[in-house]
DNA sequence: TTGTATGCGTTATCAT
DNA sequence: ATGATAACGCATACAA
């Protein structure tokens, strides 16, 4: 099999435990407890250990440790992108908290497909994870049976339910839309638009939006499914869309983007077309991204605390996982981040 | 320990392949080959088997496997950070065609310190990873001596050396600088400025790029260390510091970015100061991310394509550990794509 | 404080 | 085509 002649060696054994025990002069026993519980162990050995560890570069094999102990200290993260930074940023706090507790995690992308989830949650499962992070409350019924049958603590992120496989820490959606719609409705604007990108939770926030929007007396919303992530370059596409409507042609429409991105490819194809923000046109983003504030003019957004999302997600696993009793369902606060995209009445 | 009264059931039992052989009324081995190579086993009891898994939702065990195997099936990433849209895409990239050879991927952040990066080398080679993926081609003694020592395939990606710790995947960021500075002087910029992230890749390219520049007949170039993570903020603020440049005055100087976030800023600050972009000031970006041709006007950045970066990242680990000879060093090309921030002579 | 014995759930080897 | 048996490297219970 092997062509390459740098690779006729014969394989090298790894470093036990036992090898550590044999130089130091203790048992294998006494080289894991020095490991585990240095407490457990006299100075003397301790030292003659850790020298023996050093010398041989030993490196534990955790996944013998975790078939005898039957705990991994694995975590698994199922998130449907990477590349967004919504969700990039969330595991970067959720991670951040997780290896402050001894564990690692394992992360796959789901995509917003429920059916790959199915495979993927069963790849991780095998990996017998200390526990699991899922993206969004809507799962098979397969993917729900499999995470019962498990018996590992399981969070569910991003979103509010009522009926979580076991935790679940999130926002309300719709509230938050909601909140949106009547801000924009109080501040005078009756003409409005959406711009939403392939993702269910746009998609019911935009629901949510034009249900509320309407409801309080504004026109019917204009929605502009970009069928696809958001980007730039979608966002101004679907701008150009919007006014083309004859509808928007009448006065000042608010538009409510799905997410930053979008909202920052409006206010680029709003600048190209000489139309005055948020004189002409507001525009308001969805996840106040950092770099929001830093555009022209700076951009209104809903704000939504990802770090405090990741770090109690974090939390809610680790309780469970170390028996601690906890409220099943954590809600996450949102608000409007006011700067200069909305006119305010 | 337990406070929590739903906690008090006995450990449920997991489901093991003995289980699952007795219930189709054959032994655990043959469970195992049904599961591993299904041509070795009857079509009669495949069937059966498949039924009983099915009937008991058996979950492989993973930890077992790889003790029993000496293979894991998981391949290491380590990369700076996965909120940079730059590695959170060749990551991306990566992950699919490992995934697509049965491979799981165990991701982690180093940070930009090497100090870290030799802590979480530890601990992933602990999970005896059948490969690992590292970023950058400057590690620590320690680490290169781990690497060594666990015998595993390595790769190196984004960088290229001449002396990779097994294999490498990247390109000449020196090289690539130059081409940028000569692009400068030929087409007329005799000015010119950089704006630099904390990122030792971004500022090898900006050494090179002040080099070439000057010993081509440029004037001394001006640089703008921005100290931390790119940013369309820092890149405003950045672009304000170099207009307050004596040197700049002058007349239409060239700013080159180690980065197409900061170069984002810089045309949003000359776009809010009424500088005209190409007339009175290029900027080129790094990087070609996908926002670039979406920007107005649009960036002018040098492409890396990274989406070949991670394939051949992965392909090199593949055949590796397939025991394929392969070649040590693999270039990437780069290029310049030319849109509207830069005028031509 | 240290060691012995045992088992974790698979895969690999060798039989049948 | 199938099974018996022995590792794999560690942690846990128990003994000393």
């Amino acid at each position: 099999m092997t062509l390459d002649p740098r690779n006729t060696d014969p394989p090298r054994r790894r470093v036990t435990m036992e090898d550590v025990g044999k130089i130091a002069g203790v048992s294998q026993v006494t080289v894991s407890r020095a490991l585990s519980d240095p407490s457990k162990v006299s100075k003397a050995t301790l030292d003659r250990v850790r020298a023996a560890i050093k010398a041989t570069g030993f490196v534990p094999n955790a996944a013998a440790g975790a078939l005898a102990s039957r705990r991994s200290r694995l975590i698994s993260a199922l998130v449907p992108s990477i590349t967004n930074i919504v969700y990039s940023s969330f595991i970067q706090a959720f991670s951040e908290r997780i290896r402050a507790n001894g564990y690692q995690i394992l992360l796959s992308e789901t995509g917003f497909d429920h059916h790959d989830e199915e495979a993927t949650v069963l790849a991780h499962l095998s990996r017998q994870p200390d526990a699991i992070l899922l993206t969004g409350i809507h799962h098979s019924r397969e993917t729900r049976r499999m995470l019962l049958a498990s018996g590992i603590p399981v969070v569910e992120v991003w979103d509010i339910s009522d009926t979580p496989i076991d935790t679940c820490v999130g926002f309300d959606h719709a509230a938050a839309a909601r909140t949106v719609a009547e801000f924009a409705h109080d501040n005078g604007y009756r003409s409005a638009a959406t711009i939403t990108a392939a993702d269910s939770r746009a998609r019911q926030r935009q629901e949510s939006f034009a249900q509320h929007f309407e409801a309080a007396g504004g026109a019917p919303v204009v929605d502009v499914d970009i069928g696809g992530p958001a980007s730039i370059a979608s966002g101004r596409t679907a701008l150009t869309q919007i006014l083309a409507s004859p509808d928007m042609k009448s006065t000042r429409p608010f538009v409510f983007c799905s997410s930053d991105l979008l909202a920052h490819g409006a206010l680029i194809e709003a600048a190209k077309r000489g139309i005055a923000v948020p004189r002409e046109l507001a525009v308001m983003g969805f996840g106040d991204q950092d770099f929001a504030a830093a555009l022209e003019p700076p951009l209104t957004s809903l704000r939504v605390d990802r770090e405090l999302l990741g770090h109690r997600a974090a939390d809610a696993l680790i309780a469970r996982i170390d028996g601690h009793p906890i409220t099943d369902v954590t809600r996450i606060s949102f608000e409007i981040a006011l700067r200069d995209t909305v006119q305010l009445a």
